[in-house]
DNA sequence: ACAATTTGTCAACTATATTTTACATTTTTT
DNA sequence: AAAAAATGTAAAATATAGTTGACAAATTGT
């Protein structure tokens, strides 16, 4: 699984820190890490939490063209 | 979690079962009917693949305004 | 009305997402 | 240049996603 920039760069727009997404989406820090090194495979449901608190749409930040 | 009546539709709209769909995705048939009864929360992985196989982005078929 | 297919559901098991603690490295601030 | 904050990573434990087999209920076809 690739890095995910986009959750990168759409923290960056909200300047949040990895350890300030992971309070307001509610997991640990090294879960937010981890989805960001793209070394796994999240929910769903956090998917949407990380989307809400970011203002951006499942396809914006989880879309993958080739798997 | 609410049943996801999307995933019902897009399946019907191609025509497929639940067997059918679980087998294009590569998942069980009880996967894909709990993911329908909205008894859990796969992973975003799946969701990928299930839009794939169903033409669809991830907003159209797993986006939900409440949690 | 009957048969065949599809769907809903349960229980026991396996795989893996997520947590916690802890430390090393990199980046930012003073 | 030093201190502080942010990030990368690892190992062991826990929670839950996904499997398998089996059966009942509902739908669809003849």
């Amino acid at each position: 699984m690739p890095r995910n920039i986009a959750i990168k760069v759409a923290r960056a727009e909200k300047d949040m820190t990895q350890t300030a997404l992971a309070k307001a989406v509610g997991v640990s820090r090294q879960t937010m890490n981890a989805i960001e090194q793209g070394e796994y495979n999240p929910t769903i449901k956090l998917c949407r939490s990380i989307c809400r608190v970011l203002d951006k749409k499942l396809d914006d930040l989880f879309w993958e063209d080739e798997e």
